[in-house]
DNA sequence: TTGAAAGCGCTAACAG
DNA sequence: CTGTTAGCGCTTTCAA
């Protein structure tokens, strides 16, 4: 079918040995013998099997990113980021996408080992279920988890210090003079989530505020999910007067369903989000936001695996990165109307 | 290092190939020695080894995916799509970022191929540079384009009425009573946007209004691109009353241009966009467009690959689908303001 | 420098 | 039904 060294190595006249190490760009060769290779080799077309390479190397220079949906732009970022990042140091990526269902996680890290990718970027689902990273990095595969973390696990990170984050979002609010605020948040497995309502908590505590479980909302990770319960919840008429979307899904979602409703933003409710987008600058209103770096982040996975594969053999500390946030107070937040 | 097969036949107490067949799940083998073969597998932990199994097979059940931006909401929703689809059949999915550069696409159509995918579903960047593309079909690789076309090589595609909806978006600017209507895209390399420039063109010589190149604006392909191409354009008081953006990361920075420069739409200057997006409803005015459906092109190209991949041996036509975009006028587009 | 030969982990005839 | 054996295409000792 395809042709393989050995066609080339005849039609150079030398061995197949020595047209693998040129080839290979290994080991000895003299300069006749690397000309002739090197002709034969343009003139057949001839292309490496990588399979075959991988099976004695034992690397595959393929990385593989694991995340809850690809279509959602901070993991669309993330991946961007990564992929220029890893693509320099000649790694391919491979995507996974889990619907932040932990099954279906699983069965993308299994198809990932049995690959045998070099290693994983994951955004994992859940905190508690994660036998199957764990027989990853036992496969010796490098692992960094991003945006999320596994605290059982000693697993490189890059994470952003949500608490922190969700806190300044609040307190804006609170500085505002809001008293009712809600909080909306896709599934409480995934770390960052937990993280974000945890600084929601500690802000309504420092101003004295009581902590309603009845304003904390969760819901999936889709826009529709998002939207289907802002809708459930602003079409209570004591709805809160402050809402805190714990990532742009969720904020589309609310917002979506403040526009249906009819309700105005942030003369009858303000909001916040988590994860800034280009157009929160092009709404009615504009939309106030915590920032990540999705940059800063990117990189970071990749250099951190990068640095994790790169000393394989070696025994590392897991070394865990926080990027910081930014809080942009644009106009969707406001002193609550007058009811 | 990893255990294999035969650690697990020797765990089991039978044959290397008995073991084999048990766990990949073909031939013959009695009930009692799978029972023991799938208990030592699973106590052991064991997981095959894809590569070797490639190797023999001439199968790796992954697919790549090469686009210029994972980042753009428009490939990010094909790629959710087609990998969703892709998934069902049971491949995993590589991506390859080109920057709609065709050297970095012929690298990474070559990388896919040195992997031996076993089909690649490409966004190509130039209708003219095509030889790695002629490659990986010729290694037997099954290959669909979307979104463009090479007219030149037999592929199967999937594309939308580009012409067509383009039309009618400019149509509707004249029927409002627009004749300086501007048109701006990235690269006229890229089929589907010369053929939206082609709908603009028939649209003005339709309804008899001259084609001025000045109004005719190509740029790059990111935001920013779009933002500094629009900038430059609106800054010029003979500005057009009308601006066709070919497409959603143009229309972005457009759109941001126009806020920066406060000139209002559509009181000052109507836009249309080529691609719909979630946020065109939330923002001020809300945004008329050509929407695509995203949906059933990325469906329909994954179902194309995995019919062409199954018949891989048959003489197969190629196929080329065509999808239907569809007029969605908002909020900005109006008739032309006093000046 | 070069070539011969072993072997990566697996599937797939081919005998038994 | 089961075991033996020959490769898939490549890198990598080991001798020459």
């Amino acid at each position: 079918m395809s042709l393989t060294i050995k066609d080339v190595a005849k039609e150079a006249g030398v061995s197949f040995a020595t047209a693998s190490r040129v080839l290979g760009n290994y080991g000895y060769v003299s300069q006749d013998k690397y000309q002739r290779v090197m002709e034969a080799a343009e003139k057949l077309g001839y292309r490496t099997h990588s399979l075959a390479k991988s099976m004695v190397t034992g690397t595959t220079k393929t990385i593989g990113l694991v995340v809850g949906d690809i279509e959602n732009p901070f993991f669309a970022g993330l991946a961007s980021w990564i992929n220029s990042t890893m693509s320099l140091e000649g790694y391919t990526m491979m995507v996974y996408t889990t619907d932040e269902n932990s099954d279906e996680e699983a069965r993308g890290v299994y198809t990932m080992i049995e690959k045998r990718v070099d290693g994983i970027i994951i955004a994992p689902a859940s905190t508690r279920t994660y036998n199957h990273i764990q027989a990853a990095k036992n496969a010796g595969i490098g692992v960094v988890t991003i945006d999320r973390q596994i605290p059982e696990l000693e697993l490189d990170a890059v994470v952003v210090n949500n608490s922190d984050g969700a806190f300044e979002a609040v307190n804006s609010l609170i500085q505002l003079g809001h008293q009712r605020i809600g909080f909306i948040s896709d599934s409480l497995d995934i770390s960052s989530n937990l993280e974000r309502l945890d600084g929601y908590k500690r802000a309504l505590e420092t101003a004295g505020i009581p902590i309603l479980d009845s304003l904390i909302e969760t819901t999936g990770f889709t826009i529709l999910d998002g939207y289907r319960k802002a809708v459930a919840s602003l079409r209570n008429k004591n709805h809160p007067t402050a809402i805190f979307a714990a990532n742009n899904f969720i904020m589309t979602g609310l917002l979506l369903s403040a526009r249906d409703m009819g309700i105005q933003i942030p003369s009858q409710i303000s909001v916040i989000g988590f994860d800034d987008m280009e157009w929160y600058k092009l709404s009615t209103p504009t939309i106030s936001v915590v920032a990540q770096p999705l940059k800063q982040i990117g990189q970071t996975a990749a250099r951190l695996l990068l640095k994790r594969m790169l000393n394989k053999d070696r025994i590392q500390r897991p070394e865990v990165v926080s990027c910081s946030t930014q809080l942009i107070l644009r106009e969707s937040t406001a002193p609550p109307g007058k009811q």
